[in-house]
DNA sequence: CGGTATCCCCGTCGATACTG
DNA sequence: CAGTATCGACGGGGATACCG
């Protein structure tokens, strides 16, 4: 747990928690769902699995979170006290994607891109799966440059390596471009139309992907003048 | 400034400036008003002047905080973006005042509770400026066992000496129990009715002082059943 | 899959003193 | 009042390897 700040004030005994390096994005991937180790670590992908450990470990003691155990099931749920967390996180994230709208090459990361996009797929909005949309970085290159996206019925999958299956839909761009679109910088629409972005493939489906993945929460923020 | 998450999330972004100690409690020294150096030494008095510099110093290379000079005389405002900010700090209180409601003995610090009561002395409920309102927390020896707020018709003053100037009221408690009080976990009422705190003087004075010192924002909070 | 163990470095922070 | 200077300790956390 982090130094106390000797303040009788809740924001001081909050932040005691909560400004340890790397807590509010662990409580933001909760936010979002993931309850499994594994799938914590993806969205937080340079965060050592020690560290993650231990913050779970604070989380838990702190009435965070709660560790449920079912044989060789583990999960890490929010409690009630974690779940009103949203809202800090939300008021975190929208003065985030309003007054910070400059990122940093090193902010850039395929993977963790893809992870994040595949997990807010809106399967309700697939007509017809399934479907594969392939996207490439031109600017990446190694492995990194090519992610395939796999929307089942009930399910999507990311990969980085060939499923050897039918491409729906191929979707080209700088990193950045594509990470702007997905953070609501701008939209779909505005990088097609000024090159920064191309997407390939039958008329219809062309014209459903940015339904398919609809933006997110912090995407719609209006951002300031 | 933090190292950097490697992370476009806006969270991630925030929180590379948030996160860092201190940081978020200088924001909330800044929402609540303060604007000279010494004063918001006053509200983090644990923290070191140099430390206060270079935070205040990387508010203003974020664009969170503007430095005005005119003369001798400094002030630190916040700038459009840091005011927005008062959402998170209201949002990390919230959470605060109603899932972290034990306090250590740490916490409880007599002068950092009368300069914050002092502040907030709503002066249109004060009929008949000038009173004064003397404390005495039976728990606490030495220098720190006796205070005086002086509220004038236009501005309030703390003393940790005597004043010598007549006493309106006299407040008797823990120094633990005043600290509830302030922060909302107990009222005014049931403090005195449950015999942790004694109010002295002339019984309007004495049904007056609650109003004098009313519940600031996150005092008026709901707290979970 | 779901974590621990270890190791060491580097940077932060705290304390204190001091200046214009 | 408004800061800067200095200095040392400590421990957080990054990297990596490894276990059940």
């Amino acid at each position: 747990m982090g130094a106390s700040y000797r303040q009788f004030c809740p924001v001081a005994k909050a932040m005691e928690l909560l400004d340890e390096r790397w807590t509010l994005l662990l409580v933001r991937e909760l936010v979002t769902g993931s309850q499994r180790f594994n799938d914590l670590r993806r969205g937080l992908p340079r965060m050592s699995p020690s560290l993650l450990s231990k913050r779970l470990h604070q989380l838990v003691a702190a009435g965070i979170v709660d560790k449920q155990v079912e044989g060789n099931d583990v999960r890490y749920v929010l409690t009630p006290a974690g779940a009103e967390l949203r809202q800090v996180v939300e008021s975190v994230g929208t003065w985030g994607v309003r007054w910070i709208g400059t990122l940093g090459d090193e902010d850039l990361d395929p993977k963790l891109l893809m992870w994040d996009m595949h997990r807010n797929v809106d399967l309700s909005a697939v007509d017809d799966p399934p479907e594969v949309v392939h996207f490439v970085f031109d600017d990446v290159r190694g492995r990194s440059r090519r992610w395939w996206i796999v929307i089942e019925p009930d399910e999507t999958d990311v990969c980085d390596i060939d499923p050897e299956r039918p491409v729906s839909v191929t979707v080209t761009s700088g990193l950045r471009d594509l990470t702007r679109v997905w953070r609501g910088d701008t939209t779909w629409e505005r990088a097609v139309r000024s090159g920064a972005l191309r997407i390939e493939g039958p008329t219809t489906l062309r014209r459903a992907v940015p339904a398919w993945f609809p933006p997110t929460g912090l995407a719609s923020v209006v951002r300031p003048a």
